[in-house]
DNA sequence: GTGCGTCAGGCCC
DNA sequence: TTCAGACACATTCGG
DNA sequence: CCGAATGTGTCTGAAGGGCCTGACGCAC
């Protein structure tokens, strides 16, 4: 037995070393685990580059792409629709094991990759090239159906050794988890195609491509990179604050707009064609298939950044004129309220991701596209403008253009047919010069505010709260526009809401570098001497605390159900959360909005948490507010 | 064959 | 979306 | 004055809840 291991583990071992020769998968898979090995980033850097280096431009380009965890494949419009469960079933055939073998391994490495590359030990592959991986991911995309995937995924794994499969299915899953991402990877192209940093990644914003923007790089032409219609921009982000003192420290003049619970969007409008893009950067046209038409009759090409809201138009429009020409209002004084206002994200939510869009769903739930900021406009790229510039382009564009944009839409709107709908039609009879009727306007310049004190912060913050919306954003007029990045240039205040103290009934073990730590809470409140489930949360502690608090559950556990765990009622946490909604996922019959573990709670047994009345008491009040 | 429910995948916050 | 943790780099402190 | 300590900016990883889509199984 052990001789034959001993010739076959031979056999296997120059089969691999051939096997280098022939592929290259093999090497990018041993570049993973070494990035995977070092928390250093400039290691990382060095590795990947010296990677890079070694392979063929159309190589290396397939290889940007895997490492920088973009969902395969950037380029194509198509999604691969293969998942952790899919995955599961294929490893699980081609290694012969059972489940619970697979959950063993599972928990050891908390990762899908680690385990295939396990369970895999057994069989092997003669191994891939990089651009058969590539060849074969298209391949799975454009299958219909999980069974026809799951055939191309089976073949594709069956043929890679056990390390290429752990990374072929890290790629899938658009998870590596080595600590790489596109930042990094467009340091290691600039170490090793030479080119500045700033011109790789100029380049590469630009694109919206790594691929594309290494065969620059490699060819010397990074400052050829244009802006390209309809290959959408990174998002520029903005960075939590806690007070309105904090708003006003980085910067000495600010804008501020409110902050609406909608999702963000940018849109591309070229020879009368508009198209919209998400914060991923994947297009979500057909879901507000109303929107277009309102911005198309700008006379030239542009890129506007803002947010999709839905939209509760008013009864009694103002003069559009009014409304439009105010640039910069009185500090808390609301233009925002005679254009209408937004409805909460959870009627948004229902539109999301729709193929089609319904009649009926278009008059029940309209949506307005507020626009607060252009990237591009009259043929120039205006990133590089201070925000104060933007906005005046942005204004003037707007204002040019509005006849165009409420004629549109009022031929859209008299043809609905939900009576409400048609009600506000009549209702809202206005002229604009010898024009069409005005019902609507899709399009809103977001209103901007400006504010000088904390005072006056406090005030707007307020109003934005009244008006039904989450904070404000708190903008550097002097700011420039940058893509993809979060810095203290624009700046968000939310709304606190109140916290719940809960009792946690059952745990769960973590992922990757949580695997072996119990990290996954699931919490009740009291309902009469019942508790009620009313969420999970994550995050807040410390790693720390979640060690400390691995060892008490592990001591305090009622039922062992494996990856699950129900504890003794005894842990008090304080949580806190973004909203409430009613659901049935939980026993309470509610669940939390991007719930967070504010505090342990030592101090406070058990019956001292909080309960189910209290918890209908704050679902309540938020939605008085809003 | 049609219609309904379920489930995984993907993506929004 | 949220938060904690880690690294790279800048700034300040103490001998 | 210089190396160590401290602070700041930025990136990475882990994870919740909800909704839509498209396959697929099942009942009729």
């Amino acid at each position: 037995m052990t001789a034959f291991n001993g010739v076959e583990s031979a056999i296997r071992q120059g089969l691999s070393i051939l096997g280098s020769h022939l592929t290259n998968m093999r090497k990018l898979a041993e570049s993973c685990e070494a990035i995977a090995a070092t928390t250093k980033k400039l290691q990382k850097t060095a590795i990947v580059a010296d990677y890079l280096k070694s392979r063929t431009t159309d190589e290396a380009a397939v290889s940007t792409v895997f490492l920088s965890g973009r969902p395969f494949p950037a380029w194509e419009e198509t999604t691969m629709q293969v998942g952790g469960s899919l995955l599961w079933r294929v490893v699980a055939g081609l290694s012969g094991k059972d489940e619970s073998t697979l959950t063993t391994a599972y928990r050891k490495h908390g990762d899908l990759g680690a385990v295939t590359a396990d369970v895999l030990q057994e069989r092997f592959g003669q191994g891939l090239r990089i651009l058969e991986v590539a060849d074969a991911f298209r391949q799975i995309a454009a299958a219909r159906g999980p069974a026809a995937k799951t055939a191309l995924v089976r073949d594709l794994l069956s043929r890679a050794t056990p390390l290429e499969a752990k990374y072929i299915v890290k790629i899938i899953t658009g998870d590596l988890r080595i600590g790489v991402k596109e930042s990094l990877v467009e340091e290691a192209i600039a170490k090793a195609c030479g080119g500045t940093l700033a011109d790789v990644q100029r380049a590469n914003m630009l694109l919206g491509d790594i691929g594309e923007s290494l065969r620059l790089a490699v060819e010397g032409k990074l400052a050829t990179a244009k802006t390209r219609m309809f290959h959408p921009l990174g998002f520029m982000l903005a960075s939590p604050i806690e007070s309105a003192e904090e708003g006003l420290s980085y910067f000495a003049e600010a804008a501020v707009e409110d902050k609406y619970d909608g999702i963000r969007a940018q849109a591309h409008l070229s020879d009368g064609e508009v198209r919209f893009f998400s914060r991923t950067r994947d297009e979500i046209t057909s879901s507000f298939p109303d929107l277009p038409d309102a911005l198309a009759g700008l006379p030239q090409d542009a890129i506007f950044d803002g947010e999709i809201v839905a939209w509760e138009y008013p009864q009694n429009l103002v003069q559009t004129q009014e409304v439009v020409d105010e640039f910069f209002t009185e500090a808390g004084e609301s233009r925002a309220g005679k254009l209408g206002r937004a409805r909460p994200f959870s009627v948004l939510q229902q539109r999301l991701g729709r193929k089609k869009v319904s009649d009926k769903i278009l008059q029940e739930i309209p949506v307005a596209y507020l626009v607060f900021d252009v990237l591009y406009a009259g043929g120039e790229l205006l990133i590089d403008r201070p925000l104060q510039e933007r906005a005046r382009i942005l204004y003037e564009l707007l204002a040019t253009e509005r006849k165009v944009i409420h004629h549109r839409d009022a031929l859209r709107l008299r043809s609905g047919q939900a009576p409400a709908q048609r009600n506000i039609g009549t209702q809202r009879k206005l002229t604009f010069g010898n024009e069409e009727e005005i019902s609507a306007h899709s399009i809103i310049r977001a209103p901007i505010f400006r504010a000088a004190s904390p005072e006056e912060l406090e005030e707007l913050f307020t109003a934005a709260q009244a008006r039904g919306n989450e904070g404000l954003m708190i903008k550097d007029l002097s700011s420039p526009y940058t893509p993809g990045k979060r810095g203290k240039s624009w700046l968000k205040m939310k709304r606190e809401l109140a916290t719940l103290d809960v009792v946690v009934t059952a745990v769960e073990f973590g992922h990757g570098k949580r695997v072996s730590v119990l990290s996954d809470y699931t919490f009740g409140v009291w309902d009469g001497d019942r508790l009620v489930n009313i969420g999970k949360a994550y995050s807040g502690l410390t790693d720390a605390e979640i060690a400390e608090m691995t060892q008490w559950f592990l001591q305090h556990t009622i039922e062992d159900q494996g990856f699950r765990r129900t504890v003794e009622p005894k842990i008090v946490l304080e949580v806190a959360f973004n909203n409430m909604m009613q659901s049935d996922r939980h026993d309470s019959g509610y669940a939390l909005r991007f719930p967070r573990i504010v505090r342990l709670r030592p101090d406070k047994s058990a019956e001292d948490a909080d309960t189910i009345e209290r918890a209908r008491e704050i679902f309540e009040k938020q939605n008085g507010k809003a």
